[in-house]
DNA sequence: ATGGCCGGCGCAGCCGGA
């Protein structure tokens, strides 16, 4: 089963290639970020058409996430726990079942948080907060659980091509980056880390010439629980979307498990 | 040359992103 993440930055201006990812990869699930759109606006018929059921949590105008999948849902949950009066639209979890069992995906969308030292910065970080909350509760379950989606980290300095560019930045702040180092300390694998050490982004700036100079940073994570790690039979990075026309400015990330009992 | 973009909203130019 390919289970992947993609922040599409604007599901409309996406579509076309949207429904060409698909197609091409192929993956089973799907968690999108930056959908940028309401539910009702959202273009599920060109999505079903190619065989997937769609769930939604969108917000006008920004932010906004979706899961995807060719098998039903039995459970879709909306919004991360912790906080009843957040009003941004970043977390997304369904359950499936495959012969093995069940898997459960949560998508995310974690705050940019820039620029530091403001509220933004703050409400990123009580976002991890609850994100490790949650994340705890749900290892407890002792399920296959994909923890997926725009982290908005740059974990290590590995994971920039020029790191002294990002001292300044929320993505790699101190704080953040041990807030994502408490999230794997409870127990979940960094799939891209499983499978290399070397230098592997997700995200080019518009900017700059970024994408030619391979000016990039890895923020787009899959962390998998142990129960979907002892499942783990490849990782993959779709690099080349980003040279196609009107890309987004991330690119699919997905990992492949083993299901079949 | 030390800067260069993009989507949404809504119809100009700002907000938000990373």
């Amino acid at each position: 089963m390919k289970i992947a993440t993609w922040n599409i930055n604007g599901v409309k201006a996406r579509i076309d290639s949207l429904t060409a990812w698909l197609t091409e990869a192929a993956p089973d699930i799907v968690c999108l970020q930056e959908i940028k759109s309401v539910d009702e606006g959202f273009p599920a018929e060109a999505i079903e058409r190619l065989g997937y059921n769609v769930a939604t949590h969108g917000q006008k105008g920004f932010n906004g996430v979706a899961i995807l999948s060719r098998l039903p849902f039995d459970e879709v949950i909306r919004g991360l726990p912790g906080d009843p009066d957040d009003g941004q639209s970043r977390y997304i979890e369904a359950v499936v079942s495959v012969p093995a069992g069940v898997v459960r995906v949560g998508g995310l969308y974690l705050p940019n948080g820039n620029p530091i030292g403001t509220e933004k910065f703050a409400y990123k970080l009580r976002w991890m907060e609850r994100l490790e909350a949650h994340a705890a509760d749900r290892l407890a379950l002792e399920e296959p659980f994909l923890l997926i989606g725009d982290y908005n980290v740059i974990p290590e300095p590995a994971d920039a091509r020029r790191p002294e560019n990002w001292v300044n930045d929320a993505l790699y702040q101190p704080e953040s980056r041990a807030a994502f180092r408490r999230l794997k300390s409870l127990g979940l694998v960094d799939a891209v880390r499983a499978v290399t050490d070397g230098p592997v982004f997700t995200f080019w700036d518009y900017q700059a010439g970024a994408f030619q100079k391979n000016d990039g940073i890895r923020i787009d994570h899959c962390l998998l629980s142990p129960q979907a790690a002892d499942r783990l039979l490849a990782v993959g990075v779709d690099k080349h979307t980003r040279g196609w026309e009107k890309p987004s400015d991330h690119v699919p990330v997905w990992v492949e498990l083993k299901v079949d009992g």
